[in-house]
DNA sequence: ATCCTTGCAAAGCTTTTGCAGGAGA
DNA sequence: TCTCCTGCAAAAGCTTTGCAAGGAT
């Protein structure tokens, strides 16, 4: 376990989160990916960690964190379920996905975000999140 | 019906649609709603237009018009779909959900659909839908 | 020792599919 | 008439729950 993470699962553990070998697999997985897992990918990676991971643990696990803020829950297609860490240090950003081979790239932009604030003001809205999802071709699936 | 909604159908007529009873009372429902309807809230509402409708029709229905560009989904929350008619004269616009009652206001942004292009061609990216969510408190349910 | 967590199986929900009968153009 | 559509029932896919056994602090 590398160092960012020792200090990520203290901090998860003093919610009242027993650390488990199951969990622990499961946060390898899940808090050094900077990537959108869906709940099955989850668990097919860390059950290379930990052979008897069952899928019911990762759905409470990630309810778990999801619960007490550690991470976030996205519908990108179909009715599926992605996670995606929500640490302290990780900045809010949107997505920019691509449609073919499901390639995700993160981004941050200020002036969408102040022109948020300003249309939340507009409107009497007091925003609590928000979520942006641009969806295209990214430049390798419109070469082939 | 009224003769916007008359007009409309005779368009999805064109792309070989057939007009039973039971669609009627499902464009009937749709078609006029200007709200995100989540499926079982369609099934519900037109039902009263046509009592022997059923919940499988209602999907095939919607699935068709989201097929042939008439309806958009949404995931907004849970794993649940709603949906949106996507007409001709519909402008594209983003949403402002409250969290607490449900109510929705749409709106469109200028500088934001900018960024949005800048941002994607930065990446390399064409563009081809996006979807932005701003979820908060309105004004109603911050009061109470 | 106590309380939390796990795996398994079963259930719950939303959504889709197969099929035989029925309705639209 | 011919094809498409419908209702019903069953299945499928994702997610949650109940329960008894097991593990963490």
């Amino acid at each position: 376990m590398n160092k960012n993470l020792e200090a990520i699962t203290k901090k998860i553990q003093q919610s009242g989160f027993k650390l488990t070998k199951q969990r622990k697999a499961i946060l390898e997985v899940f808090l050094l990916s900077n990537d959108h897992l869906q709940v099955e990918e989850i668990f097919e990676q860390a059950k290379k960690n930990n052979k008897s991971l069952n899928l019911t643990t990762v759905y409470r696990t990630l309810n778990w964190l999801q619960k007490y803020g550690f991470a976030n829950a996205h519908y990108f297609k179909d009715n599926k379920a992605s996670f995606e860490p929500n640490l302290e240090d990780s900045k809010h950003h949107d997505h920019l996905i691509c449609t073919k081979c499901n390639y995700i790239i993160e981004f941050f932009n200020t002036k969408i975000e102040e022109e948020q604030i300003k249309i939340a003001n507009k409107h009497s809205f007091i925003i609590t999140s928000h979520k942006m999802e641009l969806y295209g071709i990214c430049q390798k699936c419109s070469k082939s």
